[in-house]
DNA sequence: GATGAATGAGCGTTCATTCAT
DNA sequence: CATGAATGAACGCTCATTCAT
């Protein structure tokens, strides 16, 4: 076994369990079993719980970033660009639900508020695809002046709740009701 | 000290201390000293540290309501009960900012899927202004005929991920900026 | 309510809690609530938990002895003083299993082996009833000549071995099965 | 230290601690520091403190065993099996007064009365010679005709009431002495 | 490097006892 | 006298982290 597939066999064992039980419910030592390593070789990999628990959700951010690249053609309409987005991020959370409710679980934590405000700051420059499409809907007023944030949230903060009801059980999302949705957001933003 | 002034200093303390470091970084112990009693003391008001974070929240969603119902006409058209709603629940976590991140944190939790789940499911009936007024708009066909959660989330999900930026600093909200953003909310669920 | 019956009314709330729960399964504050007392009124007729259960033994003991005198002829043959000593001794605990319980439980306990030794030491001549028969026998030469203690094991100690399982279900005692059991303790200590 | 060595080592400081102080006496904390070793320590070998109770008492009922089986030899007398056993047995509480004093103790609480109602109900048949030496001694009537349990608590109860008297001092034990109680218990049930 | 036994601080909770009313 | 709210030491147990092998 590399080393790469131990890290990785070592995040699969630790999202797994805690999406499972939350952070709480997922000992380290229970990780370790899971992953069939020694609870002391997490420790070669992440300096500490916390380490593993910030890096699992910058692996995932990565991967979602990388998926929603693929067919994006920042030289299309406005709303072909946001239309590509949000369906692409509500399919991808619909097929991947434990992504999405790491992501959750992880937003909603200490860890959290400071990984908002590092983007919403902008020191990250690198993810900016979606800062840019809102940027570009402003100034050709296809979309609504408000700040980036708050539109953020009406765009985007609106699928990521429809994906939870969806993963949570309370509603089932066939590919019509998909497109709705993100229509639905879109006349939030637009002008 | 009368015995609700007691209740009522553990309640804060557990409020302010919760919303600080999160359920796991408020230990009993630290919630009792925090409020001035000994650690049985909290004991006497709630059987463990589940219920008093469960009855937290249900003190908070008993007040919200009421905040809500002042004023609220149910006679009138759709968009204005809407915007009564939208407007009131923003101002309200304005000023309350520790309610709203306690409300955030309870809901991203086991407890609050349960809660979730029981809404939705309506088995209580009690709430119920927000239900009757999305179903009632649906039946006029002002509203976007899509399932009440989808509304829900559309409506009130980015109402609530508004005042979460503003109470976190990243926006600063002023009274035209929460007409704007209520009317944005409109705009995603009007037909 | 004279003071005395709020003590018995103690006494009996404590002596069934901690015959069904244990020591530790008997709170005061439970034993109070079952008594309909204050927790504090305990305190009023007992220094503490320790004398409280000290003192409940004590009560018990001295009710027994009672028991044994009536009927009790130091004139008659030592068989027929122990049969005497043995069928009401039996036939009381199989009537009070209650008292069985609580003077078992205390016995095993760290009271209990001061007590005993308190007993055997003679430091108590008061309850002498057993210990003269045991001598008058062995000086008439009815009875093996033993130690006073192995001879009072060997007596009444298995007599109350056959109670407990009684008590316990694991037989059930008729009148002959007492008669009988009681022969059988004298077959052990006499000549 | 080798796994067993550290296993014994809590093993040995939780019985002198028990034996000692009683069940509630012997906190787990405190065994550990009499063992040198940490708390969590002893949740290596005993998943919590009434398996550490109850393996406690197995371990021991055990030893005893095979004790009585050496030198045990079905074949001879009713009365020769009977003085081998009562002899073993107390002269081994005589040289291991702790043991005797730890199952005393274990005997009377919740977990005994679940062990002996397994052993009475014979549904462990493992440990049967006991059994089988009164059943045999009845059919052979040279053995009262009563229950077993009464049988075996006229003919062993007293035993340990003799080793209990010996432990705590009251008594005094020499070989002669243990002779004649042994015959003594076998008076209590011959024909 | 990899392991997992060992650690002990820290948690939620209980309950004997006190004392203001 | 009687009360029961208040207390906080003490308990059983967990788990992030270390380190000898």
């Amino acid at each position: 076994m590399s080393i790469s597939d131990k890290r990785e066999v070592i995040v699969r064992a630790a999202l797994k369990l805690i999406v499972e039980n939350g952070f709480h419910g997922a000992p380290m030592s229970m990780i370790a079993q899971r992953a069939n390593v020694g609870t002391g070789t997490i420790y070669r990999y992440f300096d500490n719980k916390d380490v593993l628990i910030t890096d699992l959700y910058k692996d995932m951010e990565e991967k979602i970033y990388l998926t929603l690249l693929e067919g994006y053609d920042p030289e299309r309409l406005i709303w072909e660009r946001f239309s590509h987005i949000g369906t692409v991020l509500l399919r991808f959370f619909i097929d991947n639900p434990i992504n999405f409710r790491y992501i959750e679980q992880f937003y909603n934590s200490p860890y959290g508020v400071a990984i908002r405000r590092e983007h919403i700051m902008g020191k990250k420059g690198e993810h900016k695809i979606d800062r840019m499409l809102f940027e570009d809907g402003v100034s050709q007023q296809v979309i609504k002046d408000l700040p980036l944030t708050i539109l953020f949230n009406l765009g985007f903060g609106s699928i990521l709740a429809v994906a939870r009801d969806h993963i949570l059980g309370f509603i089932t999302l066939d590919d019509a009701l998909v497109t709705r949705a993100v229509e639905a957001c879109w006349d939030a933003i637009k002008r």
